[in-house]
DNA sequence: GTCTATAAGGTGATAGAC
DNA sequence: GTCTATCACCTTATAGAC
C-alpha cells in the first residue's frame, strides 16, 4: 500500500473519502489525525491537501453529503397520497437506507457539534427538512382521521430516534434479517399514531 | 479565578469533575484538553492529576457515576407488579431523569469509543442492566396479555431510543413542559406495545 | 495542594523539490 | 500529484520547588 511516488489523481480522492468515513466513525472526528488518514490511504499527509482544503470541509462533505443523498433517495420513493401507507414507505425506507450506511449516519448523528457554525447550519437544515417530510405525512393522517398525535412535529422526532435506534444494534450477521426488523418497528409506529 | 498558591482539596476535586462535564458535553472528549478543564476550574494542569490519575479515568469516572446514579433511581421507584403500571412508571422515570442531566446523558451516549476497552465493559454491563429492566416488563406484559411484542428485547431497544430522543430536542424554555412532553411519549409508548 | 518547568511526542497546514 | 521537511503550536503526564 505505501508507496513513495507517482499520480493517482483519480482514485486518491474517493479513498481519502472512504478512509475519513472509517476513521472519523470509529475514533470520533477530533481524535483522528490527518496523518492517520494519510496512512490509511497510503499517502503522506501533506498529499491529503490536494484533495480537501482542510480537516473540516473533510467533515463537512461526509455529513452534507450524506444528507444530500438521503434526500435524494427520499425523493425517489413514489408519492402515496394515503397517510397510512405514507408511514409505513417512511418507516421501511428509512429502517433500510440507514442500515445500509451505518459509518456515515453514526458520524451524522455525533460529529454535528464539530462543525464550524456555518456548516452547522447547512447541515441542520437538511436535517430538518428530512423531519419534516415525516412531520407533514403525520399531519396528513390526523387531518384525515387515520393518525392521533397531538404533536406531529414531536410525534416527528420520537419515530425518527426510534427508527435510528436500529442502527445501535442491528448487525447483519444476527438473529434477526433486516425485513424481520422492518416488520418490529412499523407494526410499533403504526400502533404508536394510530387513532 | 485565576489564583498562584493555594490548598483547596475540598472544593477543588467536585468542580473538575464538573469542568470536565461540561466540556466533554460540550466539546467531545478528544477535543477537550486537559489546560482547558484546569482553566475551567481556576488552576493550573498540573494541579488536576491530584484528582484523576490521567484524563481516561476522569471520563470513566463520569459515564460510570452516572450510570450508577440512574440504576440507583430506578431501584428507589416503588414496585409495580401489573406491566401497564410498570411501563408509564419507566417511561415517566426515563424522560424526567434524562432531562435532569443533559449533559451526563450526552457524554454516555457519545464518548463510548473514547472509553478504554477495560472501562466500556464496565459501562456496557449497566447500560444492558438498565435496558433489561425494560425488557422484563414488557415480557410481563406479553405474559398476561396486555402488550403485543414479538421480540421484547427489541421493543425495549426501539422504546428507550425514542424516549432519550426527547434530549435532543426538549428545553425548558420551550413551548412545552416537560408534563406535557411525559404524556406525549407516554400515549406513544403505550399504543406501540398494547396488543 | 498547587505551582513552574519540562519531557517526549503529536497536531494541522504549508513550501518547494521532483 | 506526491514527496520530504518544516513551522508554530498543542498534547498528556511528570518532577521538584514552595
Amino acid at each position: 500500500m505505501a508507496r513513495t511516488q507517482g499520480s493517482h489523481s483519480d482514485i486518491t480522492g474517493p479513498r481519502v473519502r472512504e478512509a475519513a468515513l472509517t476513521l472519523f466513525a470509529r475514533h470520533g472526528y477530533a481524535a483522528v489525525s490527518m496523518r492517520q488518514i494519510a496512512g490509511e490511504v497510503g499517502v503522506q499527509a501533506g498529499a491529503l491537501y490536494n484533495y480537501t482544503p482542510d480537516k473540516q470541509s473533510l467533515l463537512f462533505d461526509l455529513m452534507k453529503g450524506h444528507m444530500d443523498e438521503l434526500l435524494a433517495a427520499w425523493a425517489t420513493q413514489p408519492k402515496t397520497s394515503n397517510p397510512l401507507a405514507a408511514l409505513e414507505q417512511f418507516t421501511r425506507f428509512h429502517i433500510r437506507f440507514h442500515s445500509k450506511r451505518p459509518e456515515a449516519v453514526f458520524i451524522s448523528y455525533m460529529e454535528l457539534r464539530n462543525l464550524s457554525p456555518g456548516n452547522f447550519t447547512v447541515v441542520e437544515k437538511l436535517r430538518r427538512t428530512y423531519e419534516d417530510a415525516l412531520a407533514d405525512i403525520l399531519r396528513a393522517g390526523v387531518a384525515n382521521g387515520a393518525f392521533n398525535v397531538p404533536e406531529p412535529k414531536v410525534a416527528a422526532m420520537a419515530v425518527i430516534a426510534m427508527l435510528t435506534g436500529v442502527n445501535t444494534w442491528y448487525r447483519e450477521a444476527g438473529r434477526l434479517s433486516l425485513s424481520e426488523v422492518e416488520e418490529i418497528y412499523w407494526a410499533m409506529v403504526r400502533k404508536s399514531v394510530t387513532a
